[in-house]
DNA sequence: TCTATATATCGGATAAATCCGATTTACACT
DNA sequence: AGTGTAAATCGGATTTATCCGATATATAGA
């Protein structure tokens, strides 16, 4: 739990925005394709207007700052929220901050 | 209480530390001339390692972003954790994060 | 008014973050 | 093997952050 890497990856309000989404995927995702539970699709977060590559990075920060976790179905990779590390890090602000 | 501009601000290592160091400034600073409840005066920082310009910018970033507040007494200027913003943001984070 | 000290701001160099289009990699299906 | 789709990575342009030394501003006191 590397809590300089998670403040670095929530200093991005599309990060931010990412991370809201995922609390609620049937009131964000429910167009998707794939079975929520899955997890929601890498392709699904481009509607922040950023372009694939970018998104794809950004999915990257948030992965490796461990706030999402990953896997990959077929030729797809679906996100979820890690709710472990955030309620981790989240108690760990509240005592350190 | 600017949750992105508070994220950013927390989002660099010396200013995480200059926080953690008011939350005890008898522990940090007892050295100081000045009695500590006026606050922490400004070049007490500078024990980061950095030089005073940039601990007057990092000092500023924090103080913009409402987590600190200051008070100019003579030549001095004295900064505290604005403790109510500190705790309303870690509130809302707990919540919306 | 002159000098000394503390802090803020300016100018500019370097580093890091952000973003895109193009390419590569990974997988599925013929 | 060959094609199609999804996601990651690369190369490079632009922006933002970080940092310093030098200068400006603010206050104190002789």
């Amino acid at each position: 739990m590397d809590k300089d890497k998670i403040l670095k990856a929530l200093a991005h309000p599309v990060r931010l925005e990412i991370l809201n989404w995922l609390k609620e995927p049937e009131a964000h995702f429910s167009g998707q394709e794939h079975p929520l539970d899955m997890g929601v699709c890498a392709s699904q977060f481009e509607r922040c207007g950023l372009s694939q590559s970018t998104v794809s990075a950004h999915l990257s920060t948030l992965t490796q700052a461990g706030l999402l976790s990953t896997r990959r179905i077929g030729q797809w990779v679906f996100y979820k929220r890690n709710e472990d590390t955030i309620a981790a890090f989240l108690k760990q602000l509240s005592q350190d901050l």
